[in-house]
RNA sequence: CGCGGGGUAGAGCAGUCCGGUAGCUCGUCGGGCUCAUAAUCCGAAGGUCGUAGGUUCAAAUCCUGCCCCCGCAACCA
């Protein structure tokens, strides 16, 4: 029997400088995913990696005086360093310089010439000659250059293009009759009414104004620009091929359950991506899904601004759990989260020192106080408890159904709910006064128990999530029942000796 | 009239589809408790639901006008 495939991608981040937050979170959000599927049952390949052609990387290169293959190799590093330390469970980390994908992306473009998806034409644009930069006219800053602030000119240059205006028709009612293909709604619209109504453009996809990109075979004054390059990442690495049997990898795991994207690049996910494939004959990705940004203090996180929040520094100063709870749970489904010192630092205090970590400790300690650390039976139920057990019961189809939907936020809010009823469940039931009273063992048992019981199951389910401290927490529990079958009410163990009391989450300031 | 999202307590949000006592988290104030990380539990204060009109017994919710904020507009996660 085997297990059901699931694949999700991240969008691959463009090496051109180390990634911030913002772009972290990406990648934090796709891990969450990814695990959760594991969780319960799939069998899930998550592919994520580095997008490492272009222009804008020849350049950094050249200013830095090495070459672009040394400028990459050490970005990439980087990347892959910080995506290491927020603990991001990838199978696959991949990169657009590699020899194998750049074969396979030439072959994909000479089929598409080939079959007469792609011509070779004029490139017509706004020109700075100083800058060698093209410019639409949206981008232009009073009808000037945006970077030098001269005067463009209309300019063309021999280039290659998609001839995308073709597939209009098809894209439309494709997305049209696949509701949910592009979330969240609100974005599909945004595609929709802009860009796909009105009728497609051809692209333009190729150039000869710099070298760092992949040759075209038959034109090698050409390199092909990124939406070729980059896109093909989800199947090339996969081990799909243009002229022969694609790998038995690629067979198993296309099409993409998800690729997890930015909203910025919804276009290229939801338009080129889509034709691209349909004109390869392969098919789609099953969902894409544009999220939301992080903004700091209502902002956009940018260079210029100066407002860059690297996930590494933070995970040093506050750990790699809270970073991530904190990114997941600030980003609801649909509309930016906000990030600053302050809100992180305020939700680390409530929410997993005071609420999640203190229960833990409060329990433990009751625990080894009362019961010298071994887990007490569960004989003595009364009306009270009922409330909890069920909460415990429905919970996990709560986290279920909002997982399937990707409303990561409102799962993650369900389980704290949930810990917030066990801090009331021990004011309710007081195991302090029955504790001075012998008669009352098996009661105070039967209470320490369930909340036991209750933090093991949440501990679970937050698992995805916080991966570093369900260890903790199930190490504290000294419980094997830590897999998602277990997710049932009375699964705890008797008799174990629990280990000591730590803190979860140190309160800060 | 380009397209889309939004404006609800000091902050962040839910509620709007399907009209019927305005809700959650944080913060503030008061009280309880002592197992716990100044924690936790209970209670209170705090809102003309952007604005002007309309429909209705009844509007945050439905209709119309207007104002403000944000995103997209074919190379900024």
């Amino acid at each position: 029997m085997d297990k059901e495939k699931y694949y999700i991608s991240t969008a691959i981040t463009y090496t051109s400088s180390k990634p911030h937050l913002g772009n972290t979170y990406e990648a934090v959000l796709a891990d969450a995913i990814a695990r959760y599927k594991r969780l319960v049952g799939y069998d899930v390949y998550f592919q994520t990696g580095t997008d490492e052609h272009g222009e804008k990387i020849e350049n950094k290169a050249n200013e830095a005086g090495v070459t672009p293959q040394e400028y990459v190799d050490n970005i990439a590093g980087q990347i892959k360093d910080i995506w290491d330390v927020m603990n991001i469970s990838y199978d696959n980390f991949v990169r657009t310089t590699n020899k194998e994908h750049e074969r396979v992306v030439q072959d994909i473009f000479k089929k598409l010439y080939d079959q007469g998806d792609i011509y070779k034409g004029e490139y017509t644009g706004l020109y700075c000659t100083p800058c060698e930069s093209f410019w639409t006219e949206s981008q232009l800053v009073d009808g000037k250059c945006p970077d030098c602030g001269r005067e463009v000119h209309e300019t063309s240059e021999e280039a290659y293009f998609f001839e995308m205006s073709k597939y209009s028709k098809w894209l439309e009612d494709y997305i049209e009759s696949h509701p949910g293909f592009i979330e969240p709604e609100a974005r599909k619209n945004e595609i929709m009414n802009n860009f796909i109504k009105p009728g497609l453009k051809d692209l333009c996809i190729s150039r000869t104004s710099f070298k760092w990109g992949i040759p075209v075979t038959f034109d090698e004054k050409h390199v092909i620009y990124v939406w070729i390059d980059a896109l093909s990442n989800y199947i090339t690495f996969l081990g799909y091929e243009v002229n022969k049997e694609s790998s038995n990898k690629f067979k198993k795991y296309w099409p993409a359950d998800l690729h997890l994207i930015g909203k910025d690049i919804l276009r290229f996910h939801t338009i080129y991506w889509p034709i691209m494939l349909h004109a390869l004959g392969v098919e789609l990705p099953k969902k894409i899904f544009g999220h939301p940004w992080l903004l700091f203090s209502d902002d956009k996180m940018s260079k210029s601004k100066g407002n860059i929040i690297y996930a590494d520094d933070l995970a040093n100063k506050y750990g790699v759990d809270a970073v991530r709870y904190y990114v997941l749970q600030e980003i609801p489904f649909a509309s930016d989260g906000n990030f600053t010192i302050e809100l992180l630092e305020n939700s680390i205090n409530s929410n997993l020192a005071n609420n999640y970590g203190n229960l833990v400790n409060r329990t433990i300690a009751m625990v080894n106080k009362y019961f010298d650390g071994i887990v007490p039976e569960n004989i003595c139920k009364e009306d009270m408890d009922n409330k909890l057990i069920e909460s415990l019961y429905n919970l996990p189809k709560i986290v279920d159904e909002k997982m399937n939907s990707y409303h990561i936020c409102d799962a993650i809010d369900a389980i704290f709910d949930v810990l917030r009823e066990c801090n009331k469940y021990i004011d309710d039931t007081t195991p302090w006064i029955l504790a001075k009273d012998e008669s009352k063992k098996g009661r105070l048992g039967t209470v320490l128990y369930n909340l036991l019981d209750a933090i093991r199951i949440c501990t679970i389910l937050l698992s995805p999530f916080m991966p570093d401290t369900s260890e903790k927490v199930f190490k504290e529990l000294n419980t094997n029942k830590t897999k998602y079958e277990d997710v049932g009410y009375n699964g705890l163990e008797i008799g174990n000796k629990l280990g000591d009391a730590e803190v979860l989450f140190e309160r800060i300031g």
